[in-house]
DNA sequence: GCAACCCACTTATATAGACATGTGTTATCT
DNA sequence: AGATAACACATGTCTATATAAGTGGGTTGC
């Protein structure tokens, strides 16, 4: 009862589109309580003669709502509310010199070596024990100043000269946006903290011991046989993860 | 020309939707190079031709791949191929005990109390200095194991009793699924990494300095006022982050 | 009692067209 | 030459309808 008063926080009022105020009306009846969660909401036809959409128009907003984790439908049944949950959340890795990392941001080759891949690097390439790899040392500065230090093995195979390419990227833009390779990204992330170990506090000028966030990547071919694995160190004070909860 | 064999990574093949279907084809177009980032994809009613669908089939497909930065359209001139950017990625909070923590994980309220707001709890609940807050401390264990640590500054509102329903809070499901508040979350979640203060780290049974996340959250009225700052400490190595570059 | 069947209602997918709106080119008028 | 109008074509929204497919209740027949 009372003061509902359609708060309606962005302007989705006049010009918007019909399926983005629905959505954000059905959105607000969720989060008000109004649609408790758990609870089944009208059906599909009984919500387009409330809207007067058709329900096609409908479905739109009802797919937006279940994309961003709010309803869940059940076919045969009904479509319910949902509250999302902290573990939901997606972060988005943020950099504290502006917008991610610019093309001021550059990329020093360290070092560029062949290895024998050891037990972990193995794994992690599903290549042999002992087998050929490359080493590559980088060193990423954003104003003169050292912020990530990268390690990368890549698999190394004599037809495909990647290394020449990739050794001449100094745009970390280019770099980030490619990739490893020149081709199109495909890969698994993970983030965790660690300190950074005495060659990487050396390469960043920190003290050993400072605090990192250890982004390690694993590039793939579009067959998902692995090409690179390798780790960004970042100083820790210079990154953050953010992201928000609820609608919008 | 020649090796392009369709792949199908997933088996979208015979009975997934045709929305899917067209989706999954234009994303491998893109990803293979065929439509090169940058570049103009054919228009709509010559897709349409080809898939032999209806415009709003393809406008679903084509809305699926720009959801996920694969396409970006502009109204009037075309529909243009992007390549995803390392920035783009979304991580997912992981923790390695199973999924997310489960119910089997139990909070503890280590102490409440009233205090007043300091200059940073002031900025971040939107009161005065010197007002009335709630400050909370809590313990997250996980199986009698202490996880993680968790501070909070709550707004005193003498009309709405928030606290007593909050101390009653064992179970970390409950807590995480409901914002701080019984009602709908709303906030704002930043990490970091930081090394642990003596207190927290006796809490946590850990060496003082040693690694932790920090997940800070501001949890929000519907109307985005503040309701509750605070965070949680939590051993580093027991969670980390988790992407993936590149379609599904 | 119980299985089989039917029917009403649900979500979900797809269609074929209409219309709005933005962009760029081409032709026309001054 | 230069502004303007007309046009073709692009994306994007919306409708009204059709159909598929899953769920659950009720009836029928045995």
């Amino acid at each position: 009862m009372s003061s509902v008063a359609s708060s309606d926080g962005g302007n989705l009022g006049t010009k918007s589109p019909a399926y983005l105020r629905i959505a954000a009306v059905l959105a607000d009846r969720v989060t008000s309580g109004a649609y408790p969660a758990g609870s089944r909401l009208p059906s599909g036809s009984r919500l387009c003669d409330e809207f007067d959409v058709s329900p096609m128009t409908l479905r739109r907003a009802i797919n937006l709502l279940e994309s961003q984790g709010l309803l869940s439908g059940v076919k045969g049944k009904g479509t319910y509310a949902r509250s999302p949950e902290l573990g939901d959340s997606r972060f988005k890795l943020d950099s504290l010199a502006g917008d991610w990392l610019d093309e001021s941001a550059e990329i020093r080759l360290l070092a560029a070596s062949m290895a024998k891949a050891d037990e972990k690097v193995a794994a992690m390439l599903r290549v042999g024990i002992g087998d050929r790899v490359v080493y590559l040392r980088r060193l990423v500065s954003y104003q003169e100043d050292p912020v990530m230090y990268h390690r990368e093995y890549i698999t190394y195979d004599p037809r495909r000269p990647l290394v020449e390419s990739q050794l001449q990227l100094t745009s970390l833009h280019a770099f980030l946006e490619s990739g490893t390779a020149r081709r199109f990204p495909r890969g698994e992330l993970t983030l965790t903290a660690v300190s950074l170990d005495s060659e990487s506090a050396q390469a960043l000028m920190q003290p050993e011991g400072a605090l990192a966030l250890r982004l390690e990547h694993v590039f793939q071919e579009r067959d998902r046989t692995p090409v690179s694995w390798g780790w960004f160190l970042m100083r820790a004070e210079l990154f953050r993860l953010r992201a928000h909860l609820g609608p919008e």
